[in-house]
DNA sequence: GTTGAGCGTT
């Protein structure tokens, strides 16, 4: 089952929007849904083909834009056995008691809703979203585990999700970070003459900050994108400048 | 125009 590559879609359309569209066409396994665009599988090929030459650059949506729909390029589009569950396939191998959940739609989802997705399975103590992800942090490990195996792959908001044990419980998180300055002696590493990290960390790939509001440069603006239908102004076009690196200008003014 | 976002701070 390879994927198909669904393209150029307006930015409120839904999953089951595809789902629907390309239902015509053939059974719909899942949809992957991306941030404009979109993975669909149908479970035969010959009607994801079928879909494809008919679905290509075909108006869509409220605002009729062509869609474009083909098939998905590179290795991950193509057959090979599927972990496509959207995951980079090296989940984590310990269990945790803190879930790691992504791909669900980071500007309608809430903690409410992802709560209330994960609260059947174990008492959760505590959800926190961050970005495009959210941890949810249960009581026991059990439950954990539980519910990673019920909520992997199912959907919150119309969006399979992806689970996953996360890196760090929240139990675990920096116990030692301010501990005490220099108590015992595992600081070998620090004491280099040069700073923490002399070169830039190089940022991994720029991810859209949801949930904070993104300065302008994200998205752009190919018309009016404030009566698109619906309210006009979901109030995240607050706080003008976010970032801190707000001058990426050579000011570097290497001390003098 | 677009081809697969990836581990957090109180």
């Amino acid at each position: 089952m390879r994927a198909i590559f669904v393209g150029n879609f307006e930015n409120d359309t839904r999953q089951s929007d595809l789902e629907r569209l390309f239902s015509k066409f053939g059974k719909v396994d899942r949809v992957d849904m991306k941030t404009g665009f979109a993975f669909v599988y149908l479970d035969n090929d010959r009607d994801a083909e079928d879909a494809i030459h008919h679905l290509d650059d075909r108006p869509f949506g409220y605002d009729r834009r062509r869609l474009s729909v083909e098939w998905a390029r590179g290795e991950r589009g193509r057959e090979r056995g599927h972990h496509l569950d959207g995951s980079k396939s090296v989940a984590n191998q310990r269990p945790t008691k803190t879930l790691f959940v992504i791909n669900f739609d980071p500007l309608r989802t809430r903690v409410s809703d992802i709560e209330r997705h994960f609260d059947p399975y174990g008492k959760v103590l505590n959800v926190r979203i961050r970005r495009n992800f959210a941890f949810v942090q249960f009581d026991t490990q059990e439950e954990a585990t539980k519910a990673l195996a019920a909520t992997h792959l199912s959907k919150i908001l119309d969006r399979v999700v992806s689970v996953e044990y996360a890196l760090r419980d929240d139990d675990e998180r920096g116990e030692r970070r301010y501990d005490s300055p220099r108590r015992g002696g595992y600081g070998r590493h620090v004491d280099s003459p040069y700073r923490r990290s002399p070169s830039p960390v190089y940022r991994r790939r720029p991810s859209p900050d949801y949930g904070r509001a993104r300065s302008p440069a994200y998205g752009r603006y190919n018309g009016p994108v404030y009566d698109r239908r619906r309210s006009p102004d979901y109030g995240r076009n607050a706080s003008p400048e976010y970032g801190r690196y707000r001058s990426r200008s050579p000011i570097r003014r290497s001390r003098t």
